[in-house]
DNA sequence: GGATTTCTCTGACTAGAGTCAGGGAATGGA
DNA sequence: TCCATTCCCTGACTCTAGTCAGAGAAATCC
């Protein structure tokens, strides 16, 4: 299995790596080609590019200068920040950016041109399974303190889908609580799952009095979904709570969430009668931990 | 499509390209590592490695050089030509190869280890097809002269197998000729197909009166197989007769060589009665390509 | 209002990767 | 035997990518 996935390496680095990289650049440097990229059509901060791209500032901030001064890019102040400056393509720089677009293009269709059609639809669906298991492989999954902005927002994004979702929307202040204090250390706990970087998914576990806890706001972007990164969370919360002393895990969901409530099911959790008067909750779970086996 | 093989270039660009390379140099430069890796347990003379690597030849000379400083690696004259080098490792260079190899091995490792084993499954079958299907789509099919090393290499791995597969061997001078004069245009036609630059296969035309060709040499090496090599090959062959005004190919073959027997069924060729006195043919096909169309 | 922090930019560096133009030794062909 | 070629090496470059240490302006905190 090492030995597919190192052949694999090194098939696909030769190809797809060496090939794109000279390949797109060609005028610009690749630096240039990444930055002129992600600047993308509408503009974006420079603070942002820099995280985007992790780049040195002092590096960024040559590579913006060697495109403004070759008509690609005009910096100009933020509005509601004077420190900060915003990046936005010329005309000029559009055209740049769509070419490099068209060489992307080019190239994929390169590697599509010399398979039989058959091979080609082989090829597509094997590249989508490689890159949905890998994305899902780089998935990380780490405490975060409730305040910080990828945690906000994965929650708002939470609250979101559930309003949408219930039948009658979902109003977080008639549920019952789990905010912020609730779910820092010592009372609670919320992870954060990252794909490069991009909050994508949270759990939260909410400790009760003696060896219990709650398992509260799982969610997942649904654009992730089907990578098992809900199982991941869950996996993660349990074995944290396990490490926590914690005996027994519940939680209570809703019935339009039909993947949650079969993950729970699929994960150990035996349905129990209501324990709580959540007013949102259809189906109340609960799962002994006591020597949860490191299921990763 | 198109947008598949972008997404899935991006995707695995940044897992296995990115982290690939900072992580394996590590002690050495990257080109160190190459260059020590390719070198191997057996040594390399330096034209070779040169020619591996696509290295500039003082570029590389300096890296032995800094492989050499450290120990690594030592340099002595071939024994059959005083101005070749050959390089090969110490048994240092041989350890520090062998980490090389651990950090590969963990780094396959690090990618699977976050995933199910019914996951690891998918992904390693998937890598495989992704991993064939390119390396088809890599291989180049281009014409060449017969007396070229990489053309001779291929010729001699053909009589070999013939001679190991048919029933009482194959001796070349007792089958109809097709010599380098033959396969040489204006008589005929040589092509060779690479795969990263390595020959893995070749096919011949040899013009008769006319407006007639006979097919000859086809070989695909037997760990490319199933790529469709043979196809490309064959269909490649059509094309430059066509181009040369043949309206008829010909060819001849063994019972032995059933892939080769159903390829030309499926390509489009009609077995006829015996057209020659091939001693070593069993079957005898035919095929009209007047308007062949590019089935590329 | 002053201190501190944040954000961008500049200047001075470094390492890696590679190119290019020869030069000297060994080889091969006429 | 001599001349062209091949092979390796050396020296002098270039370009990319990136790091590090400030400096100055703007914003924020107290």
């Amino acid at each position: 299995m090492v030995a597919q996935v190192r052949r694999f390496n090194r098939v696909v680095t030769q190809h797809v790596g060496a090939l794109n990289e000279r390949y797109l650049a060609r005028a610009h440097s690749l630096g240039e080609a990444r930055v002129l990229w992600e600047i993308g059509a509408e503009g974006c901060d420079v603070r942002s590019l820099r995280d985007r791209l992790g780049l040195d500032s002092g590096y960024l901030s040559r590579l913006l200068g060697a495109l403004v001064a070759n008509g690609l890019v005009t910096l100009g102040p933020n509005d509601s920040d004077g420190r900060v400056r915003t990046a936005r393509l010329t005309p000029q720089g559009l055209t740049e950016r769509s070419v490099l677009d068209e060489r992307s293009d080019a190239l994929a269709e390169s590697l599509l041109a010399s398979l039989r059609p058959e091979q080609r639809e082989r090829l597509c669906t094997a590249m989508g399974e490689v890159e949905r298991l890998i994305s899902a492989a780089t998935v990380a999954i780490t405490p975060i303190d409730p305040s910080d902005p990828q945690a906000q927002q994965c929650l708002r994004a939470y609250f979101t889908e559930l309003n949408r979702r219930f039948d009658r929307g979902f109003d977080p202040s008639l549920s019952i609580s789990a905010d912020d204090d609730e779910l820092r250390p010592p009372a609670g706990l919320l992870v954060l799952a990252r794909l490069r970087g991009k909050p994508i998914g949270c759990g939260a576990l909410k400790f009760t009095h003696g060896q219990g806890a709650d398992v509260k706001r799982m969610w997942v972007a649904e654009s992730e979904r089907g990578l098992g990164v809900g199982r991941r969370i869950l996996t993660e919360l349990e074995q944290r709570a396990a490490a926590s002393g914690v005996v027994t895990l519940r939680l209570e969901t809703n019935k339009t969430l039909v993947e949650a409530v079969s993950l729970y099911r699929s994960a150990g959790y035996a349905e129990v009668p209501a324990f709580s008067d959540e007013p949102y909750a259809h189906h109340w779970f609960e799962k002994h931990i006591v020597d949860a086996s490191p299921a990763t």
